[in-house]
DNA sequence: CTACTCTGGATAGTACAGGTATCCAACACT
DNA sequence: AGTGTTGGATACCTGTACTATCCAGAGTAG
């Protein structure tokens, strides 16, 4: 297929096509001749990956080029693509950021005692923590605790879901989840929420 | 306090400080006179949470402008301030959108029988789900039943612990918490992809 | 073979967000 | 009286993500 045939079939306009190629989010097609080249499936789905990391991940493009990056370059271990696919996700935290992280710290300990203490992850909790402190929703240890046992469960069942035996798919897929199913996440918090509200207020309505 | 006490007090630059009053998302001082203007700890406490949405949540100054309106001036249903908090959370949704939404109904009725079909959340819920779905990661029945679980058990806990009696206060802390809590949510729940994963990889090493 | 279309590649321009910097005249403190 | 701060206005700057043009060579239809 020619470029002509991506815009196409992704919907996304000629002059991003050729943006996304010159900055390296989409790889060149197969060149034939000085003048042509061709796509191929693969280019499509690199589109649409970029889009949905854009537009539902809330992604900028440099992070999402270090993302493709990782799933067309995975590192040999798995975690290790993870941890670098969960660092390259917002929000940022500085380079030489390290610990202690004392409100993220209490909490990482009611998830499990498997954490690296100087993941990005933990970064990042401290940071979230200590936002909620400084507008006075400050987390309690009865809240940390309930948080934990439900997020572990969840993150048990994903990682049951993982597929194994080839390297590579693992580590797209894990990748790919983490990012995407945040979004789908958040969402349905947020329907939780109105949920739960909207039954309490029925059910003093009726009475 | 004067301006320069603001400054000093919250580390918020003093262009950046005046921008803010420029923009509507910091509210003027009591003048006294016409070349000064007492500021007071709201003030504080407002530059405080205009930080954490814009740098914690990611909020685009506009949708954090949107948020502390509905503190400023709550609508007299609860739900409905909850409802337009969350509308101006991302991912932004088209003012005309409107269903069906084939994917988030299903997942909806995992979570309660209360939810408003018409609401933000489910248009945001669909467009989650439709992106994971391109990229060839759609949500299984399985794996919505469970999220829908956790995810409503942590809102009632949510619900439970709103302050009742003052209004005011309670549409704050719900919209704040709404906000503030996604980003502890997603960090939390990677450092449980991180335990769960490496401790099936050290119970693997062990055998 | 000619006319038209499409292509890759380069370059420039646009739109918006979110500041940052400067200038000024009117006060306030010392 | 002199110095410093303030509110207010305006201009400027940086980064992100495109969007638009232009060009010359190649393919393609008649």
């Amino acid at each position: 297929m020619r470029i002509s045939g991506l815009v196409e079939r992704t919907g996304v306009p000629l002059a991003t096509v050729k943006y996304y190629l010159r900055e390296g989010l989409l790889p060149p097609g197969r060149a034939v001749g000085a003048k042509l080249s061709l796509y191929g499936e693969e280019h499509v789905r690199r589109l649409a990956l970029i889009r949905a990391l854009r537009d539902t991940a809330n992604l900028p493009l440099a992070r999402v080029r270090t993302i493709v990056a990782l799933i067309d370059e995975p590192a040999d271990d798995l975690l290790e693509s993870l941890g670098r696919a969960v660092a390259a996700l917002p929000p940022a935290v500085a380079d030489d950021r390290q610990g202690p992280y004392p409100r993220a710290e209490g909490v990482a300990r009611e998830i499990g005692p498997a954490i690296d203490p100087g993941s990005t992850a933990m970064a990042q909790l401290e940071d979230a923590l200590a936002a909620a402190e400084s507008v006075g929703l400050g987390i309690s240890a009865e809240r940390a605790r309930l948080y934990a046992q439900h997020l572990r469960a969840m993150a048990e069942f994903d990682i049951a879901q993982v597929p194994t035996g080839d390297r590579g798919r693992a580590i797209e897929y894990s990748v790919l989840g983490t990012a995407i199913y945040e979004p789908v996440i958040a969402a349905m918090r947020r329907l939780a929420h109105q949920d739960v509200a909207r039954s309490a207020r029925d059910d003093a309505g009726d009475r």
